[in-house]
DNA sequence: CTTATCACTCTCCATGGTCGAGCGCTAACC
DNA sequence: GGTTAGCGCTCGACCATGGAGAGTGATAAG
């Protein structure tokens, strides 16, 4: 599978790559000489490039047209990146964001997100991913009518989980108190997720289904404890030039079940293409996330926009906010 | 301003509105002619589009084209609407959805955009706005670090507001537990929004500083309690054919504050164009909006689309779900 | 394996001509 | 006065044509 490459082979595909990231039109070998520098004539150019449209990296819209990179070679090209560097102006750009920003969990993940779509020009996404490592500091159910309530929990993490809760039969004010209280010594200060008591005893034998539905709906509420914040979406129209395009792409975006086993991926930074992502393999599409540091909160960041980007310097962004993020939320 | 129309003129900018609707083209006589059904000639219709035209209420793309309605037109249009009935099918599929769901204030409003906007096809709002008519049902201070704190607010309609406090100095547990009760007896039960104790005199001296700061965050967090949620973006890229309306509109929804401006108009239902919102006159956009009766929460919910829409369709869909979910929260 | 050369292919764009839709105007009509 | 019939005019849509330019592939020689 894995194709091998000499030098200039490589040369050539990293320039086609760029080449075409820099202008968005199909490349000509001649551009690849200019840009590559290489001592050789046009015609070895072609010979190499016709090589690599064998592979599966490069295809022509028509004869006689330059090449456009696949995603193959996109996949190569973001395997084989440099280390990247962050320019110090925008490193202080982002840390001056967040010691000046003062926002609860929810709101600061979405400022983030703003923040790393005003930097990359790209939409963004920032978001709090499972129950893992969390403990749960407060427990709160508030009664808002005669069979319901609302659940409240509050993680140590700061992020705040709801979930309504329907009762068989009508409960008053003061036996949902002592639920309260009993539910809420059973899981303050314990790991969300954990086991929560499988029989309360100690508690009224009428009030053990009220007890159970509390219970079970502080279950669920733990299940689903992942948020999904995305800002910059207005960007879309400037970075793509096809209602298709942003029409997937706003798909990918509202479908959070989605949008969060994407962003689910190993730790670390990972760049994901259409192609591996279960969409139609041209959609003009890149996923550039990473995993936010830090002792908390397993959050991740990232920009989603399309194949032609400047990796590098979205790369050292994502990573820059998401390193600063990791900072903030463990202090 | 408002002009006088004859009987025949209003049905033909009623026809020309309409047509333009189906067609999306430039109306020409003809088709008004056979829209009506009126038994004048051709001549006739052009004399008075062309009034019309002198009037502001079409223009012409170029000569010998038909005509296409203005806003103006438009706006003639929607106040003169007949009264709107919603198709038993549909009525019964939003009975459906709001009698079957189970979900808390938040992802109850998220799924209600949802619904309306698979509904119309169109992108879709749905807000809870201001703090007008609603009660604290439970106030929480959460600490979070030794000198941060999350402040927890739950209403009678089930709203949760969050805000972040961040103390001046360090503030052990059990001086934060004193605070939460001290103030949390203070206003649970009341009116949100009230004026929160001034002075509170019973308190360690040393203290007070700390309940001066998490008021005013109560205060903060109460001044910014509306929330808005979108749903059905993606619908967006099938209702306009251009990438900069999708732009501006992508531009509106985002900006929150700009958007629950939109939404905070009068009650009852709206329809307000691109031209009344601010926006450049040719954004062929439209909103549609209901505020949601009933005692609770004050809200409204929306869809945002071209200026050539359904909107008797729209209209009965938007009440239609605006009031079941007014009767589903009244509950 | 690399290079120079050349014919070939394909897109892009400007040109020009035809067609038809739909208007405005005018003069006649009720 | 409002309404009508008729006619000429205008303008965009569509299509075929052809030339220019870009860039390739192939071939044959170094």
């Amino acid at each position: 599978m894995e194709d091998v490459f000499d030098d200039r082979r490589d040369d050539i595909l990293k320039a086609l790559v760029e080449e075409h990231i820099r202008t968005g039109e199909p490349v000509s070998s001649r551009a690849v000489l200019d840009a590559t520098g290489l001592g050789v004539s046009g015609a070895t150019i072609r010979n190499d490039l016709a090589a690599l449209e064998r592979d599966g990296y490069a295809v022509q819209p028509h004869t006689s047209a330059g090449r456009v990179p696949t995603s193959k070679a996109y996949r190569y090209y973001v395997d084989h990146l440099g280390p990247t560097r962050l320019r110090v102006a925008t490193q202080n750009r982002i840390a001056g964001f967040f010691s000046s920003v003062q926002l609860e969990l929810g709101r600061l993940l979405k400022a983030t997100a703003d923040l790393l779509s005003e930097m990359t020009h790209f939409p963004a996404v920032a978001v709090t991913s499972g129950p893992i490592g969390e403990q749960v500091r407060a427990f709160n159910v508030v009664q808002l009518a005669a069979n319901t309530a609302l659940l409240v929990v509050v993680t140590n993490s700061g992020r705040v989980c709801q979930e309504l809760v329907r009762f068989q039969a009508p409960v008053t004010a003061t036996e949902l108190d002592r639920v309260e209280e009993r539910v809420g010594q059973a899981v303050v200060g314990c790991d969300l997720g954990a086991e929560v008591m499988p029989t309360p005893s100690d508690v009224d034998p009428h009030l053990r289904p009220v007890v159970k539905e509390v219970v079970e709906a502080l279950r669920k509420a733990e299940t689903r404890s992942a948020d999904l914040y995305v800002g910059g979406t207005h960007q879309m129209a400037s970075v793509w030039d096809n209602l298709n395009t942003v029409q997937r792409v706003l798909e990918v975006l509202e479908g959070e079940a989605r949008m969060l086993e994407i962003l689910a991926r190993s730790p670390g930074t990972s760049i994901q293409l259409a192609s591996e992502l279960g969409l139609a393999e041209d959609t003009d599409l890149a996923v550039v996330s990473s995993s936010v540091p830090g002792s908390g909160v397993q959050g991740r960041v990232g920009v989603i926009g399309p194949m032609r980007m400047d990796y590098k310097k979205v790369i050292s962004t994502v990573e820059g906010v998401s390193r600063e993020l990791g900072d903030r939320m463990g202090s």
